[in-house]
DNA sequence: CAGTGAGCGAGCTTCCGCTTGACTT
């Protein structure tokens, strides 16, 4: 019989712990919080804001188990993190489990490792109830919030919306990029480069001048001013330069540099580095810490010392920058540095050698470069041309590893060296361009940016950013997707051998892909919670309520004194909102009259998606002609439909001809466009639209479908018609009366299947679904 | 996948932060 229970929050943790402890310790987990506020009437507000905890459902198993253990041994000591909310699951474990002070210890550890954990050991303390009451005003601020701004958008906007503290800034931010985007007026201005022969008339020196040039006529201008210009070196400067590794991983900058080196969506750097995690590959992965342990410390520089020498080691301390920053873990890496590779996925490999580059990185020497700047003077002129090259003297920690940027003009990087030059040097002109450039939009989120911002303005912790991004757009507020970009034309000039020729080429500009896109629905309501709540919505809403939870966890301000002067002013608002009487809805917009029908037209959000409506109701008149209404095409939106668009939509549905006998319509429907032909349906594709696809096209799209419908099929069997092979999305399957089997991965080639092959394979799938349900039943 | 939509009507939806499973046609 163990003598102590030692109580963490993750598994993964309790199994290193408990290795360490060794016997005379029982080491569980309590899989983060074990009570939440009740999901109605959480907060008594009429009580000083008693919170009402409960135990959830899939929670009290765990729960259970941890008081039968805590009953049988001496001493509970509460493990969970040193942050807010570990005080909080402490607190909450010590009231739920009965543990009374003399067989309670609280303690904490920055670190597995058994230095760190020993010590915690020896020096317990007890639990920080000022702590705890700043995460408890931390939950009844966030319910409050979010279950009084919520039901306003449920009665002024659409069903089953939601707003909160942090999902409404992220969808504000977007809002605000797309308008800034839109209001954005590019300015043209016009690059001049400048390919110059050295003395020895071989050597090429590429320059370009110092300045832009406003306009074509200003270009044109100094191109001819430079027909019989003299060029000649005027200088050459050469200063060093150092760059210093970034800072090892949190989960914020390695959710990006994954998001642009492999390109993995957040959701996905979170999900393979949990499988990391849970493998001991590497340290936990939701941190905002950027501190690594004397231990790994170490063991870095021990593997910098053997791979690449001594002038490649530095040690460096690194201090977080980061708004409300709680640092409760260490920073993400390796458990063993010097394990180069591990097994597992690709996925996996590939960012645990991420992982484990950046964090030998930041403690590499910096990279030490010289940077060498010419300049020619031009005779009779100021504006010189320049010529940049940048060598690497020392590469430092590039050797192994360099970040990614996410601004994509980022001009490339002159990296390469100059030729040398004297002072004085005449040079001889090749060839002069003059290239008209365009000043670039602001670019739109990705959920890797966003994920940044967030965290520069201290909004959202480490374990949320993920679920966030999730949750704006399951609510539809934002959709990651593609814009097409416009074609764009911009001129050239070019001065070779004493002529000026002049061409016009195009470009793509503005062209995005995967990225963050607010929908009708996320601008109407931004638009509304920023009229109505702006206090809410402001960017430092977050880190001034941040800095009120750490005077009450200094123990000099009441929680529920902070809520109430927030509630006071706050739900008056909500009170006087919600009663606010409009004659049309949030967000609706009258786009003019129907000349044919002299009704009028409005946009608006609708039940299931943003409609036009044609006509109002006259309750006077119970007989008068109802409204009309259309769903708007995806392409379209509130803010930009003029009237025409919209009333072409009543056009929908439309019948697009004959074929084989029976009629083609297409219209609008819960899942965009398409078309009916003898009862199917057959989905049109992005670059077609409803209201002017073709009797040709239309027939195209219905023989691709028939084509693909019997590509689907692999293989039947004549005896058992029941019985299919297909071709799906994930490769080949089974179906068999409407259910679907997976083929064994051990069968090289599913065509070559027999019936009783196929038989048994479902015979074995139905098998294991009776033991998974039996195993789930005993649960 | 499925094509809906103005008001008598029942009750539902929702927050943020801490954790991991049970799902994979």
């Amino acid at each position: 019989m163990q003598k102590n229970l030692v109580i963490v929050e993750s598994p993964a943790k309790a199994k290193t712990i408990e290795k360490i402890l060794g016997k005379d310790f029982k080491v569980m987990s309590s899989y983060g919080h074990i009570r939440d506020l009740k999901q109605k009437d959480g907060v008594d507000i009429h009580h000083n804001y008693a919170p009402q905890y409960i135990v959830p459902e899939d929670k009290k198993k765990i729960v259970a188990a941890l008081k039968a253990e805590a009953r049988k041994v001496e001493m509970v000591w509460l493990a969970s993190d040193e942050d807010r909310e570990g005080e909080a699951i402490s607190w909450h474990l010590a009231e739920v489990l009965e543990l009374t002070p003399e067989k309670t210890k609280r303690i904490v550890f920055h670190e597995i490792t058994k230095n760190a954990i020993l010590r915690a050991i020896e020096t317990p303390r007890d639990i920080d109830l000022h702590l705890v009451d700043a995460q408890q005003a931390r939950r009844v601020l966030d319910r409050i919030v979010g279950f009084e701004l919520s039901p306003i958008l449920w009665k002024k906007v659409k069903p089953a919306l939601s707003a909160g503290r942090v999902q409404s800034v992220a969808v504000r931010l977007i809002v605000e990029r797309e308008r800034e985007i839109s209001h954005f007026l590019s300015e043209a201005s016009f690059r001049i480069v400048a390919d110059f022969l050295l003395p020895d008339g071989t050597t090429l020196l590429k320059t370009e001048l110092n300045k832009r040039l406003k306009t074509k006529e200003d270009a044109y201008d100094f191109l001819d001013s430079c027909k019989d210009a003299a060029f000649k070196i005027d200088e050459t400067v050469t200063k060093p330069v150092k760059k210093s590794p970034p800072a090892p991983f949190t989960t914020s900058t390695l959710q990006q540099e994954a998001a642009r080196k492999l390109g993995y969506s957040v959701s996905q750097t979170m999900a393979v580095a949990q499988r990391l995690y849970e493998s001991g590959r590497i340290t936990y992965m939701r941190t905002d810490s950027v501190n690594l342990s004397d231990l790994a410390l170490g063991s870095a520089k021990e593997t910098i010392l053997n791979v690449y020498g001594e002038p490649y080691y530095k040690f460096r301390k690194y201090s977080t920058k980061t708004k409300g920053a709680q640092e409760a873990h260490e920073a993400i890496r390796p458990t063993y540095i010097a394990d180069e590779e591990i097994s597992g996925t690709i996925q996996e490999k590939k960012l645990y050698d991420l992982i484990r580059k950046r964090t030998l990185a930041s403690q590499m020497a910096e990279a030490e470069m010289e940077r060498t700047t010419i300049s020619i003077s031009i005779s009779q002129q100021t504006e010189k041309f320049v010529a940049t090259g940048e060598v690497i003297v020392f590469d430092g920690f590039l050797q192994l590893y360099t970040e990614s940027s996410d601004d994509e003009n980022e001009k490339e990087q002159d990296n390469r060296l100059l030729p040398p030059v004297r002072p004085d040097e005449p040079l001889t002109l090749k060839e002069m361009v003059a290239t008209e450039r365009f000043t670039q939009r602001p670019p739109r989120y990705t959920e890797a940016s966003l994920v940044r911002r967030l965290e520069e303005l201290g909004v959202g912790r480490p374990s949320t950013y993920a679920p966030t991004i999730q949750t704006i757009q399951n609510r539809e507020y934002v959709l990651k997707g593609d814009k097409e970009g416009v074609e764009r034309h911009y001129r050239i000039l070019v001065l070779n051998r004493l002529k000026i020729t002049e061409k016009e080429k195009k470009e793509i500009a503005g062209a995005d892909r995967n990225k963050l896109i607010p929908t009708d629905i996320g601008i109407v309501v931004n638009d509304f919670l920023m009229e109505y709540f702006p206090h809410v919505l402001d960017y430092n809403f977050t880190a001034s309520v941040e800095k009120e939870f750490d005077i009450i966890a200094e123990g000099e301000m009441n929680w529920t004194d902070v809520i109430d002067r927030f509630y006071t002013v706050f739900h008056p608002i909500v009170e006087k909102t919600s009663a606010i009487k409009t004659e049309h809805k949030i967000g609706e917009r009258e786009l003019g009259v129907d000349p044919k029908t002299g009704r009028s037209v409005f946009v608006k959000i609708g039940r299931f998606s943003p409609v036009v409506q044609l006509g109002v109701i006259n309750p006077d008149d119970k007989n008068a002609s109802k409204p009309q209404f259309a769903p708007l095409l995806k392409e379209q939106s509130i803010e930009t439909i003029t009237l025409e668009e919209a009333l072409r939509l009543f056009d929908l549905p439309r019948t697009v001809g004959t074929y084989e006998e029976k009629t083609i319509e297409a219209a609008t429907g819960r899942f965009g466009p398409f078309i009916r032909h003898d009862g199917k349906y057959i989905s049109i594709p992005k670059q077609m639209e409803p209201l002017t696809i073709s009797l040709e096209e239309a027939i195209e799209l219905i023989i691709a479908k028939r084509r693909k419908e019997a590509e689907r099929s692999l293989k039947k069997f004549g005896e058992a018609p029941e019985v299919e092979l297909l071709n799906g999305r994930f490769g080949p399957y089974i179906t068999c009366q409407g259910k679907n089997y997976k083929i064994p991965s051990t069968v090289k080639d599913p065509k070559a299947l027999t019936l009783e092959e196929v038989m048994q394979i479902i015979a074995s799938a139905g098998e294991k679904a009776q033991t998974k349900k039996r195993t789930s039943q005993k649960k």
